[in-house]
DNA sequence: CGCACGTGTGAAGAAGTCGTCAACGCGCCA
DNA sequence: TGGCGCGTTGACGACTTCTTCACACGTGCG
């Protein structure tokens, strides 16, 4: 769940954006003051930060300053004030974006949509490594790794491994493999898949004929179990 | 230089748009229609594009959507409509930003370098310099040293070696190349990468036929091995 | 026991992909 | 205008991958 920090000393604002941001499935925690802002910042660790600029402690753009010394958290600011000096030091202390009030509710969200799609659509390094007893898959690389060693595995090989990995634990039938890595017309092609099973367990089973991590489910279809 | 693409079709805009930018040391291309656009972002790659909602020939939510087919490239959307609606609907489909006519040319530039920023620490955590037992890639540079000297590379062979670099250890998939480097309508032209390998290797392989750090993997893409 | 069925295996030809060399065309600059 | 750098294309041999085939295996059932 998207967690979003609003920074608000009016309760009226809090308020009606609470209840907005909960209502569309947002986890919504709130700060009166810049003080408390940067406290609950550091401890909740929020998706994107709601800030508004006319606090009662601090300046705004000292809470923006205090922010990216150590996060790169969208921050959405929202002001009273048009002025176009205000807008420009904002952004420039790093803030992502800016609203002025009165601010229509769907503008908001809409723009807090953009913030937080563009936040996650960059650390695109996920790790999607899947490990087993005798070889290592890591999904993002398109890598196997057996023994410290590379496999090298053909494109058929790599989508099959890929999708039953996918799945892992779970039972997929033959002919959804079928239809996903070789497409939708070779859905009753059942030997495909004997022949690149037996080839996958070849370059990863430790015992190919006793495949404990790549099973038949006879009739079926088949299972990677980790 | 900040490459910037402005997209209006109103030329008083374009004009006023070119010098502000221009002064600040941007390097600006323009188009007047949507179709200009799709075709001068892929041959360009501009590192913002700044695009005007009321073209004449394709409706603005389809030129985002045509950019985000293939590029993450920062969109701030000018409009002389204030409505809401039109402000999500261009944000939902991609727009990083909205800025409403007539608009501050100090609000857009800040707004601008607010892009700009994002899109550019978002790869923060990378090593700028890549080092191989062959050779040296410094990414903020530009250069490749090898054996102490420096190699030159043509527009194109550092495209791709930028790519497989940035990616490093990642299989990065024929099409990928092709698109970020060509443009997206490159994507089958896999014979390009063929050819642009091989002089890759030539000039940074210390045995071309038997590359350590440039490898493909038939069928699929190409890697590039520390 | 013998048969049917789904499965595993290895090998061989067909099909597709890759690396390489060389030529062409275009824009740029002297 | 001529030369140069660069991107684009074509041809062809070498290599990899896909497809297909023949046959062995094992389990369940009549």
């Amino acid at each position: 769940m998207t967690k979003v920090l609003v920074v608000d000393d009016e309760p009226q604002i809090v308020r009606a954006l609470r209840i907005n941001l909960a209502a569309r499935g947002y986890d919504v925690s709130t700060a009166a003051s810049g003080q408390e802002a940067l406290r609950v910042a550091a401890t909740e660790h929020p998706d994107v930060v709601v800030l508004d600029l006319g606090l009662p402690d601090i300046d705004g753009a000292k809470v923006i300053e205090g922010l990216r010394g150590w996060t790169s958290v969208p921050i959405i600011v929202l002001s009273a004030r048009t002025d176009s000096g205000d807008k420009v030091s904002a952004l420039d202390a790093g803030a992502d974006d800016y609203v002025t009030k009165p601010f229509g509710m769907d503008e908001l969200l809409a723009r807090l949509r953009a913030a937080v799609r563009r936040a996650s659509t960059v650390p695109a390094g996920e790790e999607a490594v899947v490990e087993t007893q005798a070889f290592t898959v890591d999904l993002a690389a398109k890598k196997v790794i057996r023994d410290g060693a590379e496999v090298h595995l053909t494109p058929t090989e790599w989508g099959v491994l890929e999708l039953l990995v996918r799945n892992r634990g779970k039972l997929v039938a033959q002919k959804q493999l079928l239809q996903e890595v070789w497409g939708p017309s070779y859905a009753s092609e059942t030997h495909y898949l004997r022949v690149y099973l037996a080839q996958l367990r070849r370059k990863l089973e430790p015992r190919p004929s006793r495949p404990r991590h790549l099973l038949t489910e006879a009739g079926m279809g088949y299972r990677f179990e980790p």
